[in-house]
DNA sequence: TGTCCGATTGGT
DNA sequence: CCAATCGGACAG
């Protein structure tokens, strides 16, 4: 079952907790690649430090994020990465970073767009390498997630586990941030998943 | 227009 | 620990 609108349309906490144990899908018509979302992180918008939009920033990168809840923001960094966030709350600029899948299906197409073999964990353990794995580029800035070519979908009863264990800690490679580099607004879940 | 730097990754 | 690599944010 594909999430809908509503879910995303609520406070990015919640939202960044209740990704854990989602499966992010990417559809090209011809298959699909997705992996189980392990490794969330929490952007507040105006009143955060290491937000794109602290501040009420609004220059055309993060124009997406003033998207209602439910949509893509898809960003460039480093000169050589893409980063994957899911848009949240009706109107704020809030948005979740996806930083780490456990790979479901389309295992192979994923090796070869990550050019590396070995530990399918490799492939998508970071926000960097999940785009590429996935084919994620700016062409998905802005994307409906209720659409049919990206988004997230509640996972089979059989990697469903009982109860998700979640760890909190503070978010990576924001240390510019002040106090804010400590909140604790990364979220990772740590139970046994069947795979 | 010029400069500085990054919500990362991979190799030393 | 450090380089790669280039678009974006911001100062001038």
């Amino acid at each position: 079952m594909k999430l809908i609108r509503d879910f995303y349309q609520r406070d990015t906490i919640e939202v960044a907790e209740e990704l854990l144990g989602k499966v992010l899908v990417r559809d090209d018509g011809r298959q699909r690649l997705s992996g189980l979302i392990i490794e969330t992180e929490a952007y507040l918008g105006l009143d955060d430090p290491a937000c794109h939009t602290f501040g009420g920033r609004r220059t055309q990168r993060v124009q997406s994020m003033y998207l209602p809840g439910g949509h893509a923001y898809v960003y460039f960094v480093y000169g050589m990465h893409y980063c994957f966030n899911v848009v949240t709350t009706e109107t704020a600029p809030e948005a979740v970073l996806v930083r780490a899948l456990l790979p479901l299906e389309g295992v192979r197409t994923m090796q070869n767009w990550r050019r590396v073999k070995g530990d399918p964990e490799d492939l998508t353990n970071g926000p960097g390498k999940l785009c590429q794995a996935l084919g994620i580029d700016r062409s998905f800035d802005g994307a409906s997630l209720v659409g049919e070519q990206i988004y997230i979908e509640e996972p089979s009863q059989a990697r469903r586990p009982e109860k998700l264990r979640i760890e909190a800690t503070p978010r990576v490679g924001i240390n510019y941030a002040g106090d804010a580099a400590f909140w604790p607004l990364r979220f990772r879940l740590f139970s046994e998943i069947p795979t």
